[in-house]
DNA sequence: CTGCCTGTTTGCCGTGGCGCAACCAAGTCC
DNA sequence: GGACTTGGTTGCGCCACGGCAAACAGGCAG
């Protein structure tokens, strides 16, 4: 409907390969939609209607457990793509999409998708890699909590959290857009309490800095060795 | 090289949609390989020369850790697809694939799958398909490892071979190869001690059967009542 | 300015499951 | 058929974490 900008969009890993025109061709299909802070761009086991490409904002997947527990799945970026459920063949949404900050997303409806892969083959090449990595990232969390304990896996939680949303301020690196312990808790299946310690710790040693849903990162380095397990 | 029979193939998942001249194409490309019990069919951060359709046997793949502790990633059954790495972006594997019994599989070179892809794009969709499964396994996982104790990680764990490689038999239903204590303790992120002295509480209430290197699951329902935490 | 709400800190206690280790059993190799 | 190897069992002590709860502090609304 609305006219989105190509250069907003043209070089995402998505759309890698594709001609300009095609990129053109897609955006045309797609919608631009807001969503304020704290709403959901879609549910769990909710029908799989769209996916998206985040353009501003930032989101927090999680999926919920039959007795209530929340378990972070990961944290969107701009530019990345999402919800693609359909895609991996599904009908239902496997998680839910939360807005932690007032966001704005590239929508297009689930059903166009068997179209739009069969005119532009590039792009299921693309989601492919897209979910590739996300299976990467899913295995080396799993090796993580086999055998890892709190600390290191903490710490490599938020390294993961600087490396794809850190942003420089003058005492370190910050994460830029507001995170609460429990969200670092449900990120490393530790509890909300022995996080708070956690990262008390590492404040009296001065390698992070902390603040009500903020987390700076002043010694990136040293926090990587810890991660690592490595001493000193 | 050796002519493979299509009707062995034909009705796999990843030939889904492909008309019968095009799985001929794609099968005289591939060649037929033996790996013997023990042996590693590809390695951990070695070249990802190949791909692999599995056409028999049984194999394990387990990520080694910097310190030398495995975890089992998953395992692989006759017609599974497996060692994508290419199509999912990366040059190197990142786990190892090893023979649990003697194996036989379909071999393509991966400098190949760019072309493969490019002339039948019915491959990319569905191989997006297999990845897309397995990315919400490990979510699965992850969830499991998360929020639930050790005892239904592994009634989880071991339900999930029984799904994938079950085999009836007269007392219940037997995982249909070699599998240790080991093996589950790396799949469940518990310690082997742990997992034999679950085994041995479940065998002593008649839940399994035990034996070395197998297991026999005599109430698969009562065992699946016990992983969703439901009581008796 | 004053509550209220949400997020954070901290203390204390209980315990699940890990580490370690000794012992045992079933194949298998010569 | 005996020795060796590999996998399984079981006991004991310990400690990292979770559970729970109370107290505390930013930040927003009225």
């Amino acid at each position: 409907m609305a006219g989105v900008d190509q250069s907003l969009v043209a070089d995402l890993p998505m759309f890698a390969g594709l001609a300009p025109e095609q990129v053109d061709q897609l955006l045309q299909e797609a919608q631009s939609v807001r969503y304020p802070k704290g709403t959901n761009v879609f549910q769990q086991d909710g029908d799989a209607h769209s996916f998206f490409i985040l353009l501003h904002g930032h989101l927090r997947v999680f999926k919920l457990t039959p007795d209530g527990q929340q378990v972070v799945v990961r944290f969107v970026s701009p530019g990345e793509v999402f919800g693609v459920a359909m895609a991996i063949g599904r009908t239902t949404y496997p998680a839910t999409a939360q807005a932690v900050v007032d966001s704005i997303a590239l929508v297009w409806p689930s059903a166009a998708w068997p179209r739009l892969v069969a005119t532009h083959p590039g792009l299921a090449v693309n989601t492919l890699q897209t979910v590739g990595s996300r299976l990467q990232d899913a295995h080396t969390r799993v090796v993580e909590m086999s055998t890892e304990q709190v600390e290191r896996r903490i710490a490599h939680a938020v390294l993961r959290l600087v490396r794809q949303s850190g942003r420089k301020v003058e005492a370190g690196v910050e994460i830029d857009f507001p995170i609460t312990r429990q969200d670092i808790a449900e990120m490393t299946g530790a509890t909300m309490p022995t996080v708070s310690r956690v990262l008390s710790a590492w404040e009296s040693q001065g390698l992070v800095a902390g603040g009500r849903q903020r987390i700076v990162i002043r010694e990136p380095h040293k926090l990587f060795l810890l991660a690592e397990g490595l001493p000193d």
